[in-house]
DNA sequence: CGTGAAACGGAGTTAGC
DNA sequence: GCTAACTCCGTTTCACG
């Protein structure tokens, strides 16, 4: 519940949840901005805003890039299962996996698949290469069940700030 | 090739991508340290950062927040087939999905399965009410495979900037 | 927790090469 | 395309309610 605060969860009110709303669509905002939109002066702002960043809520300010833009026009998900699920053949595959570039997710997974992909490549070209001579250079995978991204209707870093769900 | 600029891929200098890397992982890095870091000025600095900017490469600046201090601590993966193909059950599909806060990211796919789903929630109950009351009641839903994430091995929204790959 | 004002530094502009 | 210098405005701090 939002109410009961446990290990983890921090107990945010609405002048924090709106901070956290703007600031997720909008890194760069103003303090003074956010003062107005708030009817609050830019000192509250600033303190909460740095306690959030303190408590680790919120974790870091970056650009997002239209990877088209920059060459990489495919996106690609694999789902992965291994041969072996011992303790360190699984940290072996992930210390494999990080340190791929290409690679700009990766979750272990409970479920049918071990683990979720996400891959950013220029073409279909260089994910084979990726395939054959980066990925399945792990003697420990089993097989790779890749899809290709057609479209996106739904692609945010912003996390649903509501009071339930 | 990075080279042969084609409509969409645009020419960027080595300046250009050095901004690009510290941007995607400091969206508030001043242009003061990124001058200093490329012994430059800062009016350069601005200039390239808004020519960036207009010209799409960067779409914008978020800041990303850790989903468990804010009460999402379950996060799902969704492969969902549908019952029919056509364009409009496609888009109704679509525009179904686009309304749940839940969904931050949904991709059509070419491949084994139609659509991957990314879901965020508070815990597994709150994923069933996802599942029974948001998702499913779009009556071309034929099927849904779904994983939970246990951890994160890699999770970024930085483009690798590499020159190949 | 909040206001208001002061000190400081970066954003944004301009002239010149 | 870059430097240097300037203006302006937001950030940050602090005294105070």
């Amino acid at each position: 519940m939002w109410e009961t605060e446990n290990h983890s969860t921090i107990r945010l009110d609405e002048v924090d949840l709106k901070i956290i709303r703007q600031l997720q669509s909008n890194a760069r905002i103003t303090n003074k901005d956010l003062a107005a939109q708030l009817n609050l002066t830019t000192t509250p702002i600033y303190e909460r805003v740095k306690r959030l960043e303190k408590m680790g809520v919120i974790n870091s300010y970056v650009a997002l890039i239209n990877p088209v833009k920059v060459g990489k026009g495919l996106m690609a998900l694999c789902m992965v299962r291994l041969e072996k699920h011992t303790k360190d053949k699984l940290a072996a595959f992930e210390k494999h996996v990080a340190n791929i570039p290409e690679v700009v997710e990766c979750y272990h997974l409970a479920g049918q698949y071990d683990y979720h992909l996400k891959i950013l490549v220029r073409d279909m070209n260089t994910f084979q290469d990726f395939i054959v001579n980066k990925l399945s250079t792990n003697e420990n995978l089993a097989n790779v069940q890749s899809s290709f991204v057609m479209s996106k209707i739904t692609d945010t870093t912003a996390i649903p700030m509501l009071r339930n769900s």
